[in-house]
Parts: C-alpha cells; structure tokens; sequence
DNA sequence: GGAAAAATAAACCGATTGGTTTAATTTGCA
DNA sequence: TGCAAATTAAACCAATCGGTTTATTTTTCC
C-alpha cells in the first residue's frame, strides 16, 4: 500500500530511481544532465524544478541505491537469531549480488567511493556514512555471538568487519571487471571458513 | 643512464607521466584536455600531435601506472628465492602502497576497473590484462611453494590468488575512503596468516 | 468549473568540451 | 648556417555542458 505523496515527490523518486543505475554505471563525471532527461522523460525545467543541482542529484541517487542495498542486508539480518546466521545470511544475499543486482552497474558503495575520494568531498561523506552502517552492523553480530557464547571471546569484531567488507567489495570489483561471479564467490567460501574457523567456539 | 630518445618521444613520455596521477584522481570521464594541458604546459595542438585522443592517452596512462606497480612488485619478488618471502615481499609493498603511493590517487588498477567496466571497453581490456598478470603472479609463486613443498600439496592457488588480490583491492578502496590506513593493514595482517595457516606446510 | 499554484517544456545562456586546421617556432641535419 | 621537417601554439569548430529564465501546461482546490 502505497502512501498518498505530492506530486512533487512522486516525481523527484521518479528522478532519483530512474537516474541511480546510470549514476552508478557511468559515474557522476560520465552522467549528463541530457542522460538523466532521457532517463526520465522530463527536460531540465522538470528537473531543476526538484533540484538545486546536478550534484544533488547524484547524492539523492546514491543514498537511494545504498539504502535499497542495506535495507535488503537489514532485511535479511533480522530473518535470523544466531549471529552466524545472521553473517551467512549477507553472505547469501552478496552471493545473488551480481546474478540480480538490486541496482545496475555494481556496488554503488564501491563505485561512487572509488570516484569521489578525490574528487566530490559530499559523495565522499555519504559513502563513509554507508560503510560505517556496514561495519557496525557486522561488528555488532560478532559481538552478539561472543555475548551468546556462540562465538570465541577473542574474537575481534572490528578486524572481522574490516576483513568482511574488504573482501566483499574486492571480489565484486573483480567479479565486475571480469565478468564472472568465480572472485566473488571465492572471497564469500573464505568468509564462510573464516566464521567456522576464526569466529566460532 | 637514460637512452637517446627522440623529441617526440620524450614529450610523448611527458604527456602520459603528468597525466596519469590525473585520471587516476579524477577519472576519464573528469579529466579535460584542459587538466592535461596544464599538466604539461602544453597546448591542444602539441598533445594531438602525439595522440589520436583523449581515450588513447587515457590508455597509455593507465598502462604507465600500472606497468610501475607491476614492475615495482615483480622487483620486490624477484629479491627474495623462497615462495612466502615472495608474497610477503608483494604484502610490504603494499603497505607502504598508501603512504608513498607510485601513482597519487589510489590503486590505478582499481580505480580505472570501476569506472571502464560499464563504460569503456578499451581501458576495461587494459584493466584485466593487467590483473591477470597480477593473479598469474600470485600463482606461479604459490605453485612454486607447492613444487618446493613449502606449501602445502593441497593448496589451491587459484583461490589464494583470488583471495589476495580481492583482499588488497578491496583494503586499498576502504582506507582511501576512510583516509585510514587500517584497513589496508588489517587485510595485509590477514593474507600473513593465511600464509602461515593455509598455504606453509 | 475556473482560477491560482505547481509543475514542466522550451528557449536561452556562457562556458567548456574534444578535436581540427593553420600559423609559428624549434629542432635536426647536411 | 640555412632549410626542411618536426613540433607546438593559436585560432577555430560544432556540440555539449550545467544551469537559468520565461512560457506553457497540468494539477489542485475552493
């Protein structure tokens, strides 16, 4: 059931849905304002009517496409109880990620960080947000299953967290790059050992 | 002691080496003929009478860099006999790899992947001769290990391979966001033990 | 149903884009 | 030393850029 908006903001999330996957292919600097007109149907004066800029555009679209990303990862987090459920579980969902990406082009995480580190201090800001939503949530399983017994004491959930996303992202880049989900799904086995091995009791 | 080279090709050198930190910042798409005329102090006509376009000195940019990394890696392997030491060598590379980087901006391999894969066929072909090198590396060494049984038998080089290149790639994309090298070494801390416990007899 | 507000289209703007052509300068070599 | 070749600068090109302004259309609400 839908909630009754404006119509301004029916056709702001018309831009902001149908400009995230071309943000996220072609990146801020390749995306044109003629791309994002094409996309939705609208000239400029309909677009500008919702917009300050081009950039804000793209911030929109950003947190549009991670939100999507970490809704469907919170998503599937609170389906489990135990902790290593709840790892298997965003481990099960990156293991489709390339198969029905939720949003084309790769991970907009990884894209828009890869682009704006040295370029757009704003984009920069919203992606180290993101990651940070990331980090916790994984560093708040782990210690979970070290507060239910079910992972070690020593474990160190801010180095798994770190090792967790750090692999996660590479193996989609290089996934991405060759086309071919073998990385990915290598660096997800080597997770799946790491919990079994590293984690649990 | 520098070889005799041509006018042209000194200037050509000089156009791919000021460029190169450019697009690995700002990308293709951000880079403008006019960041790389001020780079080299020279105008449009004397940058086309060495490159047929933008898209060609974008691709001899990428192979500048990335040939320096490569070459830098393949000195760092070549001064050590034993396989660990090898990978080991490759890992202290890449931890002073933030630090002191060959190319301002971040791994060029990286960065150029993300933004070629939807985009640019040129520069994606580019990007994966490049990271099969890398991977061909980190397996050779690993079969070596195994030949010389200092490795395991049962090691499986493919899959470190993958691991280790997943694992740095994607340390190096999260402390450039951050602007932190922790998670880089963390990454790095790991891929030593792995060594230790996965691949060592 | 009509008027006002909201939303969008169309026209326009100055600047910048990648690239080409022509003029000028520099270099190389006999 | 001078001339031709090589190299580069300057001028130019059409197209596109992000964004603004004005006209038109659509939507909302009384």
């Amino acid at each position: 059931m839908e909630i009754a908006t404006s119509k301004a903001e029916r056709t702001r999330q018309l831009i902001v849905e149908r400009s995230a996957p071309i943000f996220n292919q072609k990146g801020f600097a390749g995306t044109s304002m003629q791309d994002i007109m094409a996309a939705t149907g609208l000239t400029k004066g309909g677009i500008y009517g919702h917009f300050e800029s081009k950039e804000e555009i793209a911030l929109a679209a950003f947190e549009h496409a991670a939100g999507i990303i970490t809704r469907q990862i919170f998503d599937r987090i609170a389906q489990h109880e135990r902790a290593s459920d709840k790892l298997k579980a965003i481990l099960a969902y990156y293991r489709q990620y390339l198969i029905s990406s939720p949003v084309t082009g790769g991970c907009p995480v990884m894209n828009t960080a890869v682009e704006a580190d040295d370029t757009n201090p704003l984009l920069r800001a919203s992606v180290i947000k993101v990651l940070n939503r990331l980090h916790k949530a994984v560093a708040n399983i782990v210690n979970q299953g070290i507060a239910e017994g079910e992972f070690r004491p020593g474990a160190n959930a801010s180095n798994f967290s770190i090792l967790f996303v750090s692999m996660i992202e590479g193996g989609i880049m290089l996934s991405k790059a060759y086309g071919d989900s073998k990385h990915l799904n290598t660096v997800i086995k080597h997770l799946e050992q790491l919990i079994e091995t590293e984690l649990k009791t």
